[in-house]
DNA sequence: TGCGGAATCTAGACAATGGTCAGATTAAGC
DNA sequence: GCTTAATCTGACCATTGTCTAGATTCCGCA
């Protein structure tokens, strides 16, 4: 048979389709780019018919936004490797937003996908993994000025954020390749003095 | 026939078919997003058969980057009507930056398309409209600080812009919904209190 | 162990889309 | 007024996402 050939596997379940369509979609993702991205090529790339997906994820947007899910859940260990070795308050801070800054660099679509993307959006599973990556670099700061009043804090966490993010976007569309004289050195000491200014 | 009644006009040429598909297209990214954009529903809006889009823009990405180029005028066009009738310099950085923000605000999907795309690249005339908006912005924190060494200016426009993108990225995304108690004074108060610091 | 319902996956169909191409129509230069 | 170039059409094709019916397998329960 024809299909018995293309398949990967010899049973007729996958066995653990969801996560083997998430992992394959990152990957479709990362060499297609989002306007290029196929429900039927990652369906392919796992060995399994191209309406596989629907029950899992429901459509095209269900599984792009668990790959949002994954691509947070991957922001937030990322910003944690980097700050976990520092102990000043403040460079904790500092690194945590190098290990968000490290991410985008390192997985632009999947950075593109989650932040810069309508259909992400609608999702509890999201939200919450949304709110536990804020909440990682709400607490850095926190730590910085911990007597402080809230609502001073909360604005500097969003001012925070906003450079954050921008800097890596700013990254991703070329626009600091000219400071790149010496690697990632230059681009940290000026986030780093940004950050340092915010706070 | 058929076609003599679905086109809205009486000549076999449009006139100016290149800017009304601009136009057209306009209107279709804001209805319909940037995922269910489509080259098809754009023509149709002209009247024109699908296929004569082509023939100006080469393919979609041609038509998006040269949607993204009449967008890159109008943030321009924005953060000049609202810095221009300010006096002191570093109220001119704040209102081009609100002018920013404001665009980003009214047209959500043109700005998302414009800063936050993968296929919008590679085209010179593109290039020049980015550079003209990012001039003026350069232009107006030279403006603040004139005896400043060159390369400490260069970064302070890139600390500013990228916290003036980010905050409008994080507009979009609904993050500062809950600092709208009034408006948007709140919101400005807090640009202008980054923008000073970092400046 | 065997049975029945639920979950999982396939295969085919369908409409919509983007790109290509030959040819019709019109504008523009000479 | 004639020729050439530009503009636009209509048909064609491959690809895509979604839907539905049916095949296959797993799981709880007797």
């Amino acid at each position: 048979m024809a299909l018995a050939e293309r398949r990967k596997r010899d049973t007729y379940h996958h066995g653990d389709l969801r996560t083997a369509l998430i992992h394959a979609a990152e990957v479709e993702l990362t060499e297609s780019g989002i306007p290029n991205f196929s429900l039927r090529r990652v369906a392919a790339r796992v060995g399994v018919s191209h309406s596989a997906p629907s029950h899992h994820f429901g459509d095209t947007q269900g599984l792009l936004i668990a790959l949002a899910v994954r691509a947070l859940q991957q922001v937030l260990a990322s910003m944690q490797v980097r700050s976990e070795t520092e102990t000043d308050p403040h460079e904790r801070v500092v690194a945590s937003g190098l290990g968000y800054i490290d991410f985008a660099q390192a997985h632009p679509s999947m950075f593109r996908l989650t932040f810069g993307s309508d259909m992400i959006c609608g999702s509890p599973e999201l939200d919450r993994a949304s709110e536990a990556a804020f909440g990682h670099f709400a607490e850095a700061i926190f730590a910085v000025s911990p007597d402080e009043d809230r609502e001073a804090h909360r604005e500097k966490v969003y001012l925070a954020w906003a450079v954050t993010h921008g800097f890596a976007e700013m990254l991703l569309a070329g626009r600091l390749d000219c400071l790149r004289d010496d690697g990632n050195a230059r681009i940290e000491r000026m986030y780093r003095r940004a950050v340092t200014a915010l706070l």
